[in-house]
DNA sequence: GTTACATATAGGTATTTATCTATGGGTCGT
DNA sequence: ACGACCCATAGATAAATACCTATATGTAAC
């Protein structure tokens, strides 16, 4: 037997012969001809080498061989259809791998979209990958991952980006600051305090150093930590002063004072962004779908800027 | 996903891919160049409407669609698997069908070929189909089964036949009958007794009735009855004479008499006869390969004549 | 920077396939 | 005996397939 050159319609021609019984009757449900039929079948009995339909008494016969073989493309097309239905969930979205790597400070507002697509779909895979800008960029530039969420996204020459909430930065001082308690500030009030930074290339450091550079300012003191969590309870317990995304501090959180300082809005948005010169998955795409339709719903109305209608998702 | 145009060895190549993680180490052992594997790779990627496989750090990566195809590919070719072990065990005619037509006289002899050769071959079907040499006829020029068994094979035409036992025939009378002890009769001395016949048309009736005609002779008397069977048990309870196969006669059933005619040796063979014009199932052949090897074995001897090598059996 | 591999693409060709139309031959019912 | 059907075969053709060679391109290793 050789299966090699039978292809998938052959087997179709053949079920639907061995069905109706009749190659005539087969020729007119599939459009074709009652010769191409007869064709069909003498090519795949040729192949599997032996005789699968036989003309007794002017009657259509299926072998045993036959009948054996019907019974086997049933089967093969059954997993074929399951594996149809599979496709079709994937494509759906319902089903499949939706990686994201984002920057450390997007996990405070990414989840509140996960979550809710997670829910809608919880058949779909969600890895989540968070590392400093440094790292991110190295997986975007590796294209590991399906979505990427940047603050400052780079270079876009194989990447399509779009932004979708508006990211600004405050100063925040210990509770018993000299500063706590003043009205309105300037930025270089600031500047003899102990500042603690994120480590270098970090989104937020990058926006605040180009700002200070911009006005010719430099920083007295400053000490660089890990996170943002350890920036702010190491604020809230008097190490120092610092800048952190807005969507770092919880709006309830007492144990630190924000600064209103009214020479200095130092802002970013956040984006989503995919590269264009690999293969996104569907459930990928799908999020995207879902994250453009109800950012709305479920970020902070007052913070959202979606325009990630301009991402291209077919 | 349009698999119509889909060959198995497509997938074939697919899986090796899948396997090796390499299309160039792919089209090494399919003894393919890399140029044909990649396209392979291609083509089916455009009939699953889906990426399969995608080159990720210079690493091949399989899709998650890719595995889900892998693992109906699996499962697909297992079928065919089990289907090619069918056929294997098909051809070896260890399952199967081989539907024999015989007439009436046939059944007293064929199950001793029969008998052994179902112990060896449980698997293969064995229906048989006993009637009167117009009933089998009629089979044979329907070509409802593979094999048939005659005295008198019919038109060869569409047909090979060979003999395969002897088949002589007896006359019978009852114990109490005038010629019971007579040591030599002739021919002409029966003829005035009443003759029990099998209907017209049987062998043995042809085959004694020709004889009687060539010598110019008539049958005073006779009685047509429906079996072998019949005609034996009526014999012996005096209704008459007859003739009457060999082999319809049990050797230690002392309820007759066996006449010595010393004139006349009516016999005629047994014949293993089978279309040409029709498709012989394996296991129709089989039977005949193993009857070819082993009639001596399972028949008396005596009357064996084995001419099944005249047989095309391939 | 060169070598060694990997994959992708372009271009070419012989073979195979999928079809068709036309035709021949058998069976069945009227 | 004549359509009406059925299947098989022959012959033709456009398209698709299965391959190849040559070449480009991108990493990894030396």
């Amino acid at each position: 037997m050789d299966l090699r050159h039978i292809s998938f319609r052959l087997l179709e021609v053949f079920m639907s012969v061995v069905k109706t019984g009749s190659i005539s009757e087969t020729a007119r449900r599939l459009h074709l001809t009652q010769p191409t039929v007869s064709l069909q079948i003498k090519r795949l009995q040729e192949a599997v080498g032996e005789p699968l339909l036989l003309m007794q008494q002017q009657k259509l016969h299926v072998t045993d061989a036959g009948l054996e073989l019907f019974k086997t493309c049933q089967q093969v097309f059954g997993h074929f259809e399951d594996y149809q239905d599979y496709l079709t969930e994937l494509n759906g979205g319902a089903r499949g791998r939706c990686k994201i790597a984002m920057v450390n400070t997007a996990q405070y507002i990414l989840p509140k979209l996960l979550g809710p697509y997670s829910n809608l779909h919880p058949h779909v895979e969600l890895p989540l990958e968070i590392g400093n800008r440094a790292e991110v960029l190295d997986r975007f530039e590796r294209g590991e991952d399906d979505i990427y969420v940047f603050s400052h996204p780079p270079s876009l020459e194989h990447a399509q980006a779009a932004r979708f909430l508006h990211n600004p930065l405050e100063f925040i001082v210990p509770l018993n600051h000299p500063l706590a308690h003043v009205k309105a500030v300037k930025l270089t009030d600031l500047m003899q305090y102990r500042f603690l930074l994120r480590e270098n290339g970090s989104a937020t450091r990058m926006l605040f150093e180009s700002e200070l550079q911009s006005r010719g300012l430099v920083l007295s003191d400053s000490v660089q930590m890990a996170s943002n969590e350890a920036i702010r309870v190491a604020v809230a317990s008097g190490m120092g002063i610092a800048v952190l995304s807005r969507h770092v501090l919880a709006t309830d959180d007492t144990s630190f004072k924000i600064l209103n300082v009214t020479d200095t809005h130092l802002a970013s948005h956040w984006y989503f962004v995919m590269r264009t010169d690999r293969h996104i998955s569907h459930a990928a795409r799908n999020f995207l779908k879902f994250a453009q339709q109800h950012v709305e719903q479920y970020l902070d109305t007052q913070w959202v800027r979606n325009e990630l209608h301009n991402l291209d998702l077919n």
